[in-house]
DNA sequence: TTATCATATGAGATTTGATATCAATTGAAT
DNA sequence: ATTCAATTGATATCAAATCTCATATGATAA
């Protein structure tokens, strides 16, 4: 935790941008709730929570800041708010969410298996990949027993 | 084109609404412009060439049923919108995207290539999989001779 | 035709997420 | 201590989307 924090605050240095306690802070909630994805609010509120002092407009400012030096990764899972999480570390691309539209869970793959596919894709349209998202909406394992129509729950969700 | 709008109205019908003639527009907008992908907005613009009398309000609602009986899909390009297109006839999941960082530009990929995926996700995630979504990120064809550093374009975008 | 009644509509207010403005504060380097 | 750019907090603003509600429409029954 506290060589994360470090490592962060160097990651700042060297764009000459300064670890201030209110960055500090929103720094700290996101990595204490690293396997949620916080939409700015939430941060807001836990952030709130150790430094009641804080301002909306600097979260989002930090976030959009952590973003910039992709540090964290902005994410927009069709709710109507963006959510932030940590990339993982040294991997190029951002692994993929499994998204149930029974509990709204969001689990996630860890492993990139789009590699054959990207490859098709620069090949066939030559499309220079830079990141990619793959979402699947679907029953997740703790749901699957109670919803029997799965057919009902596609509709105007935002994919 | 008549075709088509008699056999939405017999969707719309089925399920105890009716093609008004401000539903009518709307779809007839998003007709002749099946090959974009617009947002709530641009189909309000257009309708209300042919119908001026047409309010906001009207079109998100018509948007939002069409998209609730599945004959349209709601699309999240990570650029604060919601954007509309037809469902493919009789497939079961939509297509790719391709977005170019550097013009906008959305194509298309047609073919469905995460079959062997999916049977994975399902398999190993026990994940009962309904829909997907995949987006590739990069520079499109059109733009690969004028983009020198691609690395500057990541950054705080929403993926 | 006329009355009835549920559905649909338009105008505008409201909500919500996010960004912009700007005076005040901080803090590092003289 | 002084200076000066970076940062902050409060608030105004913006844009997308939704809600409210009075009015309009249209099918059906008398």
């Amino acid at each position: 935790m506290e060589e994360r924090v470090k490592q962060i605050k160097q990651q700042l240095s060297a764009h000459n941008y300064k670890l201030t306690p209110q960055r500090e802070a929103t720094v700290r909630v996101l990595l204490e709730n690293e396997e949620d994805h916080l939409s700015a609010e939430d941060v807001y509120l836990l952030v709130k929570e150790k430094a009641p002092e804080i301002g909306l407009a600097t979260v989002y400012r930090t976030l959009e800041l952590l973003s910039d030096l992709t540090i964290i990764h902005k994410l927009n899972f069709g709710d109507g708010v963006t959510r932030y999480e940590f990339r993982a570390e040294g991997a190029e691309h951002h692994h993929h969410h499994l998204i149930c539209l029974n509990c709204g869970a969001v689990d996630e793959i860890i492993d990139d298996w789009l590699g054959p596919i990207e490859k098709r894709v620069e090949k066939e349209f030559d499309f220079q990949i830079i990141d990619h998202r793959l979402t699947f909406h679907g029953i997740c394992h703790r749901c699957k027993d109670q919803v029997k129509d799965p057919g009902k729950l596609v509709g105007s969700k935002v994919t």
